[in-house]
DNA sequence: CGTGTATATGCCTTGACACGTATATGCCAT
DNA sequence: ATGGCATATACGTGTCAAGGCATATACACG
């Protein structure tokens, strides 16, 4: 029994900045490589390579278009993440309510654009 | 030499999946690290560091009982899951209705089941 | 105070992965 | 066929994070 399967969850694929920033991409329309290169001024192997990565674990697909490949979102795996979150959802609606509401509308237009503040990483030595 | 300061996004933290695990044991009630370790059948420092993690990126908090440190979800980590997940929602609402159900309630118990299969990159050599 | 229990931290090793550079494949046009 | 463009892959390298093990801190109680 051979090649092991990687198993990556759909969260380990979601981890890469470069790779949410794709996906951000794609939200509008599909795009082909080229074009993501350039919106991204990210080296063409790089965005192949993560590409080719969001391929394989069902967030994209790929058509052909002569020498283009045409890469658009699919659904599947962000419903997963979802689904995991639902779990969450619960609880942390029954904490806020109002900003939940706030939160929601923010997330319209932006990704990523949190501020992971601090970390008190308090390092005492002894 | 310096201390750089970890700007780690919400996203790398769920990436590791024994996290995930220590949030999803979190959801039903604030949990002792003992506990946590038992529950999930990790060493102890493992599960102490891990914590620490989910503790400096927001995901959980703390309070002293004795000798024993409770933990407990706090809800702006996922919040800010849930806002990036937002811009692809009006994507894949469009797609899919019922299957969107169907993943609701496979969420319920477990976080990883994924089967990432072969995606049909036809490889084919020369 | 000393012992036991609960949790945190330090050090070390290992493996995964992202990147750069170079090169291969594939398709088009002339 | 030949050259050129678009995309994919191979290989070597550096970085970083997770785990194991040992140990330190903190508290409780006799």
């Amino acid at each position: 029994m051979g090649y092991i399967k990687r198993v990556e969850s759909v969260f380990e694929i979601i981890a890469e900045p470069n790779r949410r920033a794709i996906l951000s991409l794609l939200v509008s329309s599909e795009q082909s490589v080229g074009e993501i290169e350039r919106q991204l001024r990210m080296p063409q192997p790089t965005v192949s390579k993560h590409l080719r990565v969001l391929r394989e674990s069902g967030f994209v697909e790929s058509t052909v278009d002569a020498q283009r490949r045409l890469y658009r979102l699919r659904p599947e795996p962000f419903q997963e993440v979802d689904a995991w979150l639902a779990q969450f959802r619960r609880f942390w609606s029954a904490h806020v309510d109002a900003l939940e509401r706030h939160l929601d509308h923010m997330a319209q237009n932006h990704a990523n654009a949190k501020r992971t503040q601090a970390t008190r990483t308090k390092r005492k030595k002894k």
